[in-house]
DNA sequence: ACAGATACGCTACGGGTCGTAGCGTAAGGA
DNA sequence: TCCTTACGCTACGACCCGTAGCGTATCTGT
């Protein structure tokens, strides 16, 4: 969403068009398929959209801000299906968001905006906001779900939760991008059948299955 | 490197200036943490080097491959000491890697270069080579470590050997990547010495020390 | 010593993108 | 109806890109 939308105390005047707001978003993620993170530039969206670039800058401070907001919404598509045991859905969440990484708009863009969060802290609040929150409620959801079937253990400790959490979310996220995206290998299941069982059973055991 | 260095049978005339070279590379560097990589130029280099920018471009063919090869002398410093254990080893890597991350320099330039790699086959190479190889050989290294110590299995399939060190070093090369640039937290001793633990004893141990 | 070959610094250039200003027009709200 | 804001359009200076052209510098082979 662009930097209006909530907490607005009806502003009188003509409104922005929520018409414009899809077209751009839409444009973005084609003009991401098309060109790619590097070679997108705020004129080719807006022609794509059917819109002056004028206002792409009215409700959008950039590029960074833009791209965000169009790849956010794929990763509303993420949802954990109950699928009994904690292995499965472990499997299962590491597929679908490989699922997310195959698609030329979310591979081009993500580590794209990531890296330009390490410059720019307002962004990086941006991407936690609309995307990281979106993978990590995955995370808390499986572990519910694992606590509830007896496989994980019940801690006491909200803040030792957390943590946890925090921990296990990297190491799913960060190895299935590490996969997609520096290792540039399939993440098929196979390998999610791999890494769930290092996951859960750890190296010593992994090993000799 | 540049395009140059290997297999050069001998070329007459001019040869290239190898104190150009370092000099670019240095000041690639300089300006990565200074201005950091969207806001890095060719002309900006080419100043602080003290060289024209028509030199950079007869050597590397734009940022891209610049960038790499200025950064990728810094993961040379990667190195595993033997402290004994394989917990100790996997810590001490996961810490090293984590201190590269934290200078400006790496910061700003590994997602970025690993983004541009999702469009450019050959960069992905270069990356492959110039990076990705130097930490993957601590990998091995530490895995032949702590085989020879009995606390790793030795396995007698080759190719099942190196799927698994490619599944590892995703693990924790992602991990690492992802909890410092994503998730924007620090790696400091406690969160190495927690992953360190559910790597090697996986979740259900690790939830109850 | 001389000639050939290549690297270097410098200048200049067309092409593209950026982000903004200014203007007239369109579309809601009081 | 009046007020306010959004929109499309044009134009603009600023910046960066990547290359061409030229004279000069440096090394190799004869």
């Amino acid at each position: 969403m662009p930097s209006h939308s909530l907490t607005e105390p009806a502003r009188s005047g003509r409104p922005r068009s929520a018409a414009a707001d899809a077209a751009i978003l839409e444009a973005t993620r084609a003009s991401l398929v098309d060109l790619g993170w590097s070679k997108l530039t705020m004129g080719d969206v807006a022609s794509r959209a059917g819109v002056a670039k004028t206002t792409l800058y009215r409700r959008w401070a950039g590029k960074n801000e833009l791209v965000v907001d169009a790849v956010a919404v794929l990763f509303d598509e993420l949802e954990l299906p109950d699928l009994g045991s904690l292995t499965a859905d472990v499997q299962a969440v590491v597929l679908q968001f490989a699922a997310l990484l195959e698609r030329p708009e979310t591979r081009t863009a993500l580590m794209a905006v990531v890296a330009e969060s390490t410059r720019d802290e307002a962004l990086r609040g941006r991407i936690r906001n609309s995307i990281v929150a979106r993978q990590k409620r995955l995370v808390l959801q499986g572990r519910e779900r694992a606590q509830r079937r007896g496989e994980l253990p019940v801690e006491p400790d909200a803040e030792v939760a957390a943590r946890t959490a925090d921990l296990i979310f990297d190491v799913i996220a960060g190895a299935v991008v590490h996969r997609a995206l520096v290792s540039a290998e399939p993440v098929d299941a196979d390998w999610a059948r791999r890494f769930t069982l290092l996951l859960l059973k750890g190296l010593g055991s992994a090993a000799s299955p």
